[in-house]
DNA sequence: CATTTCTTCGTACTCAGTACAGTTTTTCGT
DNA sequence: ACGAAAAACTGTACTGAGTACGAAGAAATG
């Protein structure tokens, strides 16, 4: 399973230092934001926190939203990967549908059920700010998928059908995320809220196959 | 067809004049945004332009971006009266399948393709701000047909298959909004245009229709 | 016509993000 | 080991959206 878990340490002295910098600033703004939320910390308390100018902040991240959602490259690289090394046997999106129930029963971070999973969904609905940043990032993942469903058929990038079945997908992948999360928040079980995921992943697979039907993508 | 078209003109003066000070407003910020682009136009200039003070900019409209989109409420109502008064016999999906091809079939301002609606398009592409709010927009309205549906099927507001029917909407009513304009910007083809926004429509449904089977949604 | 309500608009503020420039630290060639 | 180049850190000063507060003017209401 790609997701290279823990980056190698850089060896030269710069790297590291500059790295050791990005984290104190990831830490501190996270744990100032699931104290307060979002909204209510300004980018100087944050650089007060970790102890570094103000400037440097923007300079490890350029925008406020990045030191909360730090992971989104993951999501696309897991997504891409599984597409390219795709069994020709296995239409595309039966192999996403797949990846989805592997992402479950692996416990990948993305489709967790735990306190800090609620925490997580808490301050993003805490703020439209997070909000916004995650629709975008949503809508980045579908141009990457857009991207690698046509790849892996061999039509041309922006394929009309890999744009519609892109966007069904995440429908479906938010709408399970969503729906699984409440679940959790209501009952309190992890694995009740892993099967309303898995089941809204299926029903939204057999909506694409059919809208698909026809295409390389079914 | 709902959609009243020309406000009736209110009678008292106070109500007038305001609404003469908001077009004003309306009406400088689009001529510089198109102008310009929406991110080099500041609100000190739409106040200059439209001759008013600051703050009655943001008396008027909340947002920046209030300014270009300020037709989206009628999208929403258009969505739900269609749902209200639906027709027991045809399936809420089918009848937002039917409304697509209506809308079309009447020209509405949402499906035209003009100079105009490239201009707007441009707009929109040129300018994150914009796009970001036109996301937001969108989710607002999934959220509004989620509460349709379930009302149209006399199931709780919020149920999890209305979110996902919403969510699967949306997704392809976007995709063909795109696509067609994609189509138009390149053959200038406003026939073919509507061909390939119907298609993607269409194509969209049947998917929906297949994820929904069982349900009351189909 | 007096009172109340609504609209307009100024002043002063907060905060994210940018431009530019100066200083320090690390690296690398010699 | 030394000096130059590269990169990281940081301060100052700015732009522009949006908010808080409140005053002045216009219109509705009895």
């Amino acid at each position: 399973m790609l997701m290279d878990g823990a980056m190698p340490e850089p060896s030269d002295r710069r790297s590291r230092k500059r790295l050791a910098t990005r984290r104190a600033i990831s830490l501190a703004a996270d744990r100032l934001f699931r104290e307060r939320g979002f909204d209510h910390v300004t980018v100087d308390e944050i650089a007060e926190a970790a102890d570094v100018g103000r400037m440097t902040v923007f300079n490890h991240f350029a925008r406020k939203e990045d030191m909360f959602f730090d992971r989104d490259e993951e999501g696309r690289e897991i997504l891409q990967e599984t597409l390219r090394r795709r069994d020709p046997g296995v239409s595309p999106i039966e192999t996403l549908r797949r990846l989805g129930h592997r992402l479950v029963a692996e416990q990948a971070p993305f489709v967790q059920f735990s306190d800090g999973s609620l925490d997580f969904v808490r301050t993003v609905e805490g703020s439209e700010t997070l909000k916004a940043r995650a629709r975008a990032i949503r809508d980045e993942i579908a141009q990457v998928v857009t991207a690698a469903l046509s790849e892996s058929v061999g039509r041309d990038p922006g394929d009309p059908d890999a744009r519609l079945a892109a966007g069904l997908l995440l429908a479906t992948w938010t709408s399970a995320f969503i729906l699984a999360h409440q679940t959790f928040r209501l009952r309190r079980d992890a694995e009740e809220a892993k099967a309303v995921l898995l089941a809204i992943v299926d029903k939204g697979s057999v909506g694409l196959k059919a809208a698909m039907a026809g295409t390389p993508y079914a």
